[in-house]
Order: structure tokens, then sequence, then C-alpha cells
RNA sequence: GGCGGCGUAGCCAAGUGGUAAGGCAGAGGUCUGCAAAACCUUAAUCACCGGUUCGACUCCGGUCGCCGCCUCCA
């Protein structure tokens, strides 16, 4: 049973979707005037994991994830730069989509301009006048806030007491300084970035482009909307009165992530605390931001700071070197007795459950990898013990245990990468063996001409070792480290510290950083 | 002023009516030819004051502090 906790009733519910098995997700995206920030980014992470978990829950779902291109930032961006707003809106949606992209997180199902959907808004507005709920004056039309007995339900807000205390101004035209626009008429020369309506040329005001593409792809009655917090009043409050006053009921659950901060205060371009995503990410792999956001409870705020990703670097770090211990020791279990799993077996267990009922109660990524870490320790401590007691690994134990990790981390969208690419450069979905052939896939980027290389290991189990020692020097500049590997095996056997020794420098050189271990020379791929 | 949230070890952060996950940092130790990685040990009367309860950090009330929204804002 998944339970989210809405906004609307302020407790967690059971998730009960208006269609059995299918959920739909409406995400208020950026306005696009400027790069997004790493609080804009927040959003766009956490349903975008809702979306992966529900997924894997089994649910079909759809996410749709907005971009608002008209708005009066965008006009008035750039009016100040001698540029038309369109151009404006296009260069920072492409900049938004080419950030985002670098999270490594699948992209949103439908990301809806609202450029495109001014039929619609039209359309919208048309049913709020002919029921009531709104007027035309001077060219715009109005929302008639008082015609709507529920308005404020979100926010808890009462109307007198945000008309006693408004400070928005009032604006001729309006009934009520509490009435907010949802058609503004054009501005004696605006040329660009207009539409015609029945009230003459204009564009839509801010809120009700989400409440028509809301209702446009999930129609209505759908089931989750989301966004940041700071948009429950007027924003959040406004699409539902514009929505259910034209007899549409709107989203039934809410869900409002907290603010990133900087400094103490909420980041906002308003504060100038900013911190661009690009920039963010132009130090610390995609994985590692969104371990940042993860470690942290999707409703609280999160404070930003360089430390903080530095600490989510060391966290995710461990996370691979989890995978990677597992991996490397099921692929060179050792010899000996295997070693009892039992205990390991049983953390296996554990982390499933509780990483899932984790996620289940409101999305509780932080929960969730706490399990995960848990589970990472417990297999360290098997090959401690195993190592300890001469054994030989549970291979199948082990496989499963880097299989969980895995996927659970691919719920989260967080790929295990490349660790010579836990650097921005890295690709996304790597996965390394870790064992001593473990660089095939960086080998075969080298060409060989065609001459088909021994195989390092057979070349050992002859004892061919001058042969092999040909050819390290070469493959490790091909990033192949096998060679390199099973030679310094066979000179540790042998007790040629010095011989060992030089080789590692050599591994070390060559980007490596080397392990030894019961089972052999591991190698780690070092950014 | 109204609405909402938060206050858990040096830092960050989960969580539960029955004596507190996890990450980072620090200290000591173990393993190792030396390393690396890892493991072990080590730290909290859960902001404060009352109340309910057999028992609260967890529920209720109050106080203090911090934050968000009420104006554009993810």
């Amino acid at each position: 049973m998944i339970r989210l906790f809405n906004s609307l009733t302020q407790r967690k519910e059971e998730l009960v979707p208006r269609d059995d098995g299918k959920v739909g997700i409406y995400a208020c995206g950026p306005t696009v005037y400027n790069f997004v920030h790493v609080g804009n980014a927040r959003p766009y992470v956490v349903f975008a994991i809702l979306r992966a978990w529900l997924t894997a829950r089994g649910y079909q779902v759809v996410l749709v994830e907005n971009i608002t291109d008209v708005n009066d930032k965008i006009n008035a961006k750039a009016d100040a730069e001698g540029r038309s707003p369109v151009a404006i809106a296009a260069e920072f949606t492409q900049a938004y989509v080419d950030d985002t992209d670098r999270l490594g997180v699948p992209r949103p199902d439908v990301e809806p301009l609202a450029s495109e959907t001014i039929p619609e808004i039209i359309d919208l507005v048309c049913q709020l006048i002919v029921s009531g709920h709104a007027y035309e004056s001077q060219g715009s039309v109005y929302f008639r806030v008082r015609s709507f007995p529920e308005y404020g339900k979100l926010s808890g807000q009462r109307i007198d007491e945000l008309a006693e205390e408004t400070r928005v101004e009032a604006e001729p035209g309006k009934e009520d300084p509490l009435d907010f626009a949802v058609w503004k008429a054009a501005k004696s020369g605006e040329r660009d970035h207009l539409w015609e309506s029945p009230w003459g040329s204009g564009r839509p005001g801010w809120h009700i482009e989400c409440s028509a593409m809301g209702l446009r792809y999930l129609g209505a009655g759908f089931d989750i909307h989301g966004g940041g917090r700071d948009l429950i009043f007027p924003h959040h409050e406004n699409e539902i009165a514009q929505a259910e006053a034209a007899g549409l009921p709107f989203a039934r659950v809410w869900m409002h992530n907290g603010m990133i901060r900087a400094g103490g205060e909420k980041m906002a371009k308003s504060v100038g605390n900013i911190f661009l995503l690009r920039e963010v990410l132009d130090r610390y792999a995609a994985p590692v931001v969104l371990i940042y956001f993860l470690t942290t409870h999707y409703r609280s705020p999160l404070e930003f700071s360089l430390e903080k990703l530095d600490e989510a670097k060391a966290a995710y770090e461990r996370l691979v070197e989890a995978v990677r211990t597992a991996s490397f020791r099921a692929d060179n279990p050792g010899r000996g007795d295997v070693h009892d799993p039992v205990s390991l077996r049983a953390a296996l267990d554990q982390a499933r459950t509780a990483f899932a009922a984790h996620m289940d109660d409101d999305l509780n990524t932080a929960g969730a990898l706490g399990e995960l870490f848990g589970l990472g320790r417990e297999l360290f401590r098997y090959i401690g013990a195993t190592d300890a007691a001469g054994h030989a690994a549970d291979t199948a134990t082990l496989e499963d245990v880097e299989d969980l990790l895995v996927e659970c981390l691919d719920n989260l969208c967080i790929a295990m990468l490349d660790e010579g690419s836990v650097s921005p450069a890295g690709t996304p979905g790597a996965r390394q063996a870790g064992a001593s052939g473990a660089t095939a896939t960086d080998g075969e980027a080298c060409a060989t001409d065609g001459m088909p290389l021994p195989p390092a290991a057979r070349l050992a189990a002859e004892s061919r070792w001058n042969d092999l020692a040909e050819l390290v020097d070469e493959r490790l500049s091909c990033g192949d480290a096998t060679y390199a590997c099973l030679l310094r095996d066979h000179l540790r056997a042998a007790k040629d510290w010095t011989g060992a020794d030089a080789l590692r420098d050599r591994l070390v050189a060559a980007g490596f950083e080397v392990r030894d271990t019961p089972a052999g020379t591991q190698v780690v791929r070092k950014g």
C-alpha cells in the first residue's frame, strides 16, 4: 500500500488511483526565463522518482510536467535585452531540457508548453465566464474569487482574512482585490507572444495554464499534483479554483516538496543565492547530486552547500564500493569451504522489505537509502568474516546483493557509474565487473589491429610471466589492467615485494587504485 | 497579523507510544609484506515547560528559536 502525504488534507493517505492501476501525475515545471537552479531541480527529481517507484510497484504512470513559456517575466527579460519573448523562451526551454537531462533521470512523459495550450485555456476561461466565476473587464478576464466558496481549501486561508491582509493592490477593472487575472489584455506596444481571444488580443494569466494542461493531459479528477511548497498559494489554490469552478474536479492528492535553502534562506532568484543546476553538475556527477537530494525527505527543507555535496559524494562512493565488492567477490569467490551466508541472506531480505516499505511510506527515500547502506555494511562484514576464516564467498548470495543494490538504486534513478567516472564526464549505466579482468569493456575500445591477444589468464595459467610482463604496459595504456593484475598476483605470491610495489605504482600512474584481496588484485579506476 | 512546517549525537538525517536507522567528520583498534578498501569500538536524557499514559522523543497544551507562504518564486 502506497501512502502519500496530501497537502489538501494534511495527512498521509493511501493512494487510490482514479483508474485502477493507473496514476496520473502533474508537476509544476519551470517558467523559462533563466537557467534552472538547484531548487528548481528538486521537484523534477522528486516526481521522477515517484513515477519510477509507482512504476516499480506495477502502476502505469503518466507524468506531466509543464514548461511555462508564456509569462510576464519572460516578457520583462525580453524587453530588458531587446529580444523577443519567443526567443527567450526557446533558449531557456532548451537549456532546461539540457540541464535536467544531465541528472540522468528519465524525462517526464509529457512536457507541454503553455504556448501550445492556448485554445484549451481560452475554452476554460469561457466556461468560467458562462458560469459566472469570471468576468471580462477592459480586455482582461478576472476570476471572481468570492464566487468559489472553497477558495483557500488547499492553503488553509480564509477569503476574509486574505482580504484583510492582502498586499495585492486593487487594480482598475477588478471587482475585488483578491480576484486574479485568467486572461490579460495586451498592453499597448506589445506585439509578441500575444493571442487573439474573444476579449481581444492578450495572453493567459499566470495560473490558468496549469489548470488547462493538467485537465488536458490527465482529465478531471486526476490523481496527483505536485510542485514546490511555495506554489501552494496562490498558484495551486488558483489552479483548483479555476478548474473546479468550471465544474471540473481537479487533482485529488497534492504533494509539495520543501524548499532548497542556501545560507538559511530559500534559494531564489529574487534573493540572489542561487546555484545553477548546470554549475553543480559541472562539479559533481549526477548520482551524487541525486544522493544529495534523496538523503533528505522530499517535504523537508534542504540546505545547499558544497560540503553537503562532498558528503553525498562520499556516501555515493560507499554504495559504489559495496556494489563493486559484491561483484568482484562473486566473480572471485576464492578457495575453500563456502562461508555460511545466513546473516547476509537475512540482511538481504531485510533490506529488500524495508526499502520498499520506506518508499511506500510517502516516498521516504532517506530511510530507503539507509537500508541500502545497512546492507552494504553486512556485505562488508560477510566478506571480512569469509576472508578471516579462509573460506570462499557464496557467489549466489553476493550476486543477489549486487542485484538488489543496483535495482533499488535504479528505483532512485541513481546510476552505478564506472568508478573512473565518478566525475562529471561519466556515462551512466556502466557497471564494472571489478575482477582482475574487469576492464574488458575498456580494452574493447583499444584496437588490437586484428591481432588476437593471448588472454592474460592463459598466459598466467601457463606461467608465461615474461610474455605477460611484456604486454602489461601496452594493455595498461589501453585501460586494461588485466595483465598487470595477474602479474602482480604472481609477484606477490613469490613475495617479490619490490616488483609488486613497482607494478602497483605503474597501475596508479595509469589511473587505478589497487586493492589486495585474498581473491587476487582488485583494481578500481579513479577519476 | 493569518496559514503551514521545522527544532533528533560535531555536522547531516530517518524513525517509533515501550528506552533512538543511516551518511559524513573525529579518536582508538583489527586485518594487510606495505598500502588501499573494509571491519570493530567510541558519542544524544530526541529545543524547553507542563499534561495524558503503566510508559512519550513519539499524543495534547504552552514557551522559545528557525523557516516557508500570504507579492514573482520549484
